[in-house]
DNA sequence: CCGCGAAAGTTGAAGCAACAACTTGATTCA
DNA sequence: TGAATCAAGTTGTTGCTTCAACTTTCGCGG
């Protein structure tokens, strides 16, 4: 199955921390969020890609694939969302099968409000404590790890709007 | 609430890529193990660390600590584990209040049929896709994180096990 | 030695995610 | 044009996680 099984001793020292990281983080982000806005950290992201949209609107497919998502938890989510009165769907008129999915006065304003405590918390918890180096390093390692997940993914179009242009 | 609220290019690409990391790995460790093993990687490491204590056994406080998880829920997966017949729970007869955990037989054959698989997926997706460097880089940076999510951290005693030795 | 608070676990309910099944609408191709 | 196939979404179920409440046990001060 493999011919090197096991981890030499950096690269346990690396994963372990890894795995611990991947274990908390989602916990931390969505508590903040939970707690000081009453939502969910996936539930503000899909909200934070549709205000950054023209319009506010996104076909459900393509909102998935901005937040790395399949289409069944996001329909869920967005029947959520639309119950609170922060999102709506309008289903198009020229392609019966698609669904747009738009944020609401609501949804706006609601997410002006959760911005701020929401982006004190990463900084605080990931972008504050790395330096700058670490912050690139950071970016490539995950880039890495994104192409080994999705090799030639659909969700690249989700990140990759943010990338920083050659010599800046 | 923070002076220098949003993110410039740099940390935007940094964050959105780790998050998409963030949203997809603990996935992708899921279906392997679940679909090779029938286990959830949060059940594959609580009994990884449990067949690494000696006598397999460990209080389920120390369990909670070293998997980065909450009593609660780790008394939940225990449970089913137990019901699995791959661990059992056994009152401390010194003291009333703690259960310990133990690693059965069958829990132990079972690890030892999942591991190579697992490691396999992870040095797919993480471990081989990055260089010597980006290793040591993940460890630091994974650590300056941890350090400011569990500040002087109960949890700390599950990584710092495989610390590299200076000069290792 | 008794009462009180904290520690260690467990349990039940509620919410979110994963998976599979299903519906409906577009496309292709004969 | 009509069947087959595929794409886009939705829905229901099942399982895991979280949260709060609760039980039991230990330690400590009066």
């Amino acid at each position: 199955m493999n011919d090197t099984p096991w981890l030499d001793r950096h690269q346990m020292a690396a994963w372990v921390r890894f795995v611990a990281v991947l274990e908390l983080l989602p916990g931390v982000l969505d508590s903040q969020l939970r707690r000081d806005s009453g939502m969910t950290h996936f539930e503000y992201f899909v909200m934070a890609v549709l205000s950054e949209t023209p319009g506010g609107t996104l076909r459900m497919a393509e909102l998935a694939a901005a937040t790395n998502s399949t289409l069944s938890r996001l329909s869920h989510v967005v029947q959520r969302l639309e119950g609170r009165g922060f999102v709506e769907r309008v289903p198009c008129p020229e392609n019966g099968r698609v669904t747009n999915a738009r944020l609401t006065a609501d949804g706006r304003a609601k997410m002006r409000a959760a911005a701020p405590g929401h982006v004190a918390s990463v900084r605080r918890h990931v972008v504050d404590v790395l330096t700058p180096e670490q912050t690139e390093q950071l970016a490539a390692i995950s880039e890495a790890i994104l192409q080994s997940i999705d090799p030639s993914g659909p969700m690249a179009a989700g990140y990759r709007r943010y990338d920083v242009p050659p010599g800046g």
